[in-house]
DNA sequence: CTGAAAGCGCTTACAG
DNA sequence: CTGAAAGCGCTTACAG
């Protein structure tokens, strides 16, 4: 950094206090005479001061950031949790510090390092895989940490999520309703919680209704497009196919339908096709997606609410769990069989 | 911050060496003894020491992060310049911090805070409207600052940027290759940068093309969704009406044609249509969307790059710029007239 | 209500 | 190659 910047001891001899009394009359107004106030805010502006927070971060052993792992930064799923996230971190005054979990940099070893370095005052996990409690050092004398939209059933770390497998009940309902016995699913990647979750619901709410899963009508996917696309050749190649399919979430829906159409084959005419997140073109796609909604900025908003009270409680990080509702959002996508 | 976390003077003492030879150890190993070194790197191991970020940059006086100004983060075209800039930053060792420059709390003064607080080493601006030349405080001690995407005509700090009139000539001679004579335009939001110059590539192409540039086929928009089934309704309503449009971004493309395809109207045997930036979307939507691309990760990393070089470089704040080619890519949403 | 003084954890000339 | 010492800019008991 550059040099010269006003310190605070440019301010108290302009105001012609103690260092004391500028940091009284920033931190704790109430505590100094309304004319000493007056004098120090006057100093501030004449010498243009601001705060040097790594000097007061250094001496309060608190950092006044927080750091977000997202396990792809580029991916619109994450980033609109981020944007609820910042919105309630800055509201507070926090900063948010985000690195990006793909990033080889970002070993185990350096999300110790965010903490223990003074880097951070808690931490958002978006990705499931992450295991901080597997960090070496004491649990008690570790920031605040909560998960995100995933979590990891090895811990029993706070977390804020969707009802992910009752959003994915609420697809295979409607897909019921509309008189399909035929209902397949897209699913997302191996050995994500999510994945599991609304498979899961899918599986239990096929089983409720006394209809059959399929082994052939689960088509194995990643979240991705290009997953929707493969799993439209795969239903084209079966002998058997379902009326219907429940993907894991919007991209691999549309990547579907559009895989379905350059075959000629139409949604919803053919095949109803439900998605999961409403993502922003849902509502623009062709057809405009059927789809379970899932707040995500509220999610960001509410995870960074939670780890902020735990901040500033500074108390125990308690196990504990909140579920968000998922709802169904019904568009041009479905029809009845 | 939790207390506890060992120190230097922890190492130093198991290591029965002096804070200074632990520090050495740490950021010159070539300057102690190889034993030294060794028996350092020992004790570092059974303290499980990690180094105080916060303690090391206020004697520094440097803050080992950048942070990034978005204009809205929930934006997956923001998100993936985010990802290219993390990436970057994350292998030099720097940290990334973020601020949605919506949030109220990010006023002019508060970026200068950014700053001055040691806070950040450097600054990439995704927003062209922001102006950091305007925060008091000699220029001279203000850490380097890059634009990204967009940029302000009224300073002339450095930026990275697509070649965007040059990427909205690409799709208007496209459109004239495939026959078109009467091509309108759907503008982005206005007072931003990038609808200017795309906006000025149109025009100057019809120009040289001999074509003529009608008032009523430069739709008004704003980047959304929403904005390209609007202008979809306005050409519905033309009397005379353009056989091609080139949209400003793929978002109001897709708007477009889904807002086309909602009354009737299909794309491209209708109207050939052309998108701008290339989104995850654009070869899964129906028809698949012919674009200009431009590599978002890459002006990321670009823009990461330009600010750590002089951040590093420590050198002069030069103005200067760096253009990135678009690059057209030809799918189905355009055909012959 | 105010000030003198210690100290947060590190780094870096300066000696040796 | 190594150590003693000063200091980065702030905050906060402790006295008064």
């Amino acid at each position: 950094m550059t040099k010269a910047f006003p310190t605070i001891q440019d301010v108290a001899r302009v105001a012609k206090v103690s260092t004391a009394t500028v940091s009284r009359a920033l931190s704790f107004p109430e505590r100094v005479s309304k004319e000493t106030r007056r004098v120090v805010i006057d100093a501030i502006e004449r010498t243009g001061y601001t705060v040097n927070q790594t000097a007061r971060n250094l001496r309060r052993k608190q950092s006044g950031a927080i750091v977000v792992l997202v396990p792809n930064l580029g991916n619109p799923f994450f980033s609109k949790i981020l944007s609820g996230i910042e919105a309630t971190a800055s509201r507070e005054g926090l900063n948010v510090l985000i690195a990006d979990t793909r990033q080889p940099q970002v070993s185990p070893r350096l999300i110790g390092e965010y903490l223990h370095a003074n880097r951070a005052d808690g931490l958002i996990l978006l990705d499931g895989a992450l295991r901080p409690d597997l960090i070496p050092g004491a649990p008690g004398k570790r920031p605040p940490i909560v998960y995100c939209c995933e979590w990891n059933e090895d811990n029993d770390l706070p977390s804020v999520r969707f009802d992910n497998s009752g959003g994915a009940a609420l697809a295979v309902r409607h897909l019921h309703d509309l008189g399909h016995r035929r209902i397949g699913h897209i699913l997302g990647p191996a050995d994500n919680v999510l994945t599991k979750e609304r498979e899961h619901g899918v599986r239990c709410t096929l089983d409720a209704l006394g209809l059959e899963a399929r082994r052939d009508w689960f088509f194995e996917g990643d979240f991705s497009l290009a997953a929707g696309a493969r799993a439209a050749a795969q239903w084209l190649a079966l002998d058997e196919r379902p009326t219907a399919v429940a993907a894991a979430n919007d991209e691999m829906a549309c990547g579907f339908i559009s895989g379905l159409h350059r075959a000629g084959v139409s949604v919803p005419d053919d095949v109803s096709v439900v998605g999961f997140d409403d993502i922003d073109i849902a509502d623009q796609f062709i057809p405009a997606l059927t789809t379970v909604r899932q707040p995500r900025s509220e999610i960001g908003e509410s995870a960074a609410t939670a780890l902020i009270e735990r901040i500033r409680g500074g108390g125990a990080d308690a196990a504990e769990m909140k579920t968000l509702a998922a709802e169904l959002i019904v568009r041009s996508s479905t029809r009845t069989a």
